[in-house]
DNA sequence: AGCACA
């Protein structure tokens, strides 16, 4: 068993990850990958020596995080496998949000000096932590995904499917064609065909090779808005 | 392989 005796924590630690990635990137990516799974409060990593290949995904609920260490255990993700455990203590922004923060030891001056400089560079790029960031959709489409598949599990008592070659969209304007949804999906590696039901506007299914390449549509399209009003709401399809 | 965050 890959996550040990670890106890369950509502952040999940990733190793193994491609370490040619560039960080925020990499937090982007992750931060798509596992929104299907919950609200996401924070993606965190680092690329010092020490810490590259790694990162936290820190989930609102513990049963997101569950989820996310099962079904994505072994997930290709740039070309490599990922190993997902529960991570070992709280995450600060959890911490924080409890009350039971407490600062740390500081670390030597000069370090200090160092690190403020970053977090002052990183401070306009890291709106991630509040969900507002996770593609140039912008980031209420990100929340509303998550609320829209939440509501879909409910309604199911499902949970989420694991990654496959097919994907299931959700909350497209009536309007919607497959032949515009064919235009969106066909830019990415793998994809196959699009499928609609004419009974059901406002959904679709959209196949493709393998479970890579349409995770990799998942991501680039996710929250996409054909209206403004319509962020697609992309989970994988139940088989 | 490696568990951080001010």
């Amino acid at each position: 068993m890959i996550t040990g005796d670890i106890p369950p924590n509502q952040t999940i630690y990733i190793k193994n990850l491609n370490e040619k990635i560039k960080k925020e990137e990499l937090k982007r990516s992750l931060y798509c990958l596992f929104s299907q799974y919950g609200r996401i409060f924070d993606v965190v990593a680092l690329k010092t020596p020490k810490l590259r290949g790694q990162a936290w995904v820190v989930f609102s609920e513990v049963t997101a995080a569950s989820n996310a260490v099962r079904q994505m255990q072994n997930f290709p993700f740039y070309d490599k496998p990922m190993r997902i455990q529960y991570a070992k203590s709280k995450s600060d922004c959890v911490a924080k949000e409890d009350g039971s923060f407490v600062p740390r030891e500081k670390k030597k001056k000069q370090e200090e000096k160092a690190e403020r400089k970053r977090r002052a560079e990183e401070a306009q790029q890291s709106s991630m932590a509040n969900g507002t960031g996770a593609q140039s959709n912008g980031g209420t489409a990100v929340n509303f995904v998550y609320y829209v598949q939440a509501s879909f599990r409910n309604a199911n008592t499902q949970e989420t499917a694991a990654p496959n070659n097919i994907l299931f969209i959700q909350n497209l304007p009536h309007e919607t064609t497959s032949s515009m949804l064919e235009m969106l999906f066909q830019q990415y590696p793998g994809f196959k065909e699009v499928r609609m039901i004419e009974a059901k506007p406002g959904i679709a299914f959209v196949e493709f090779e393998d479970d890579v390449q349409s995770s990799m549509a998942m991501q680039a399209l996710q929250g996409f808005k054909i209206t403004p009003q319509n962020p697609m709401a992309i989970t994988f399809a139940k088989k």
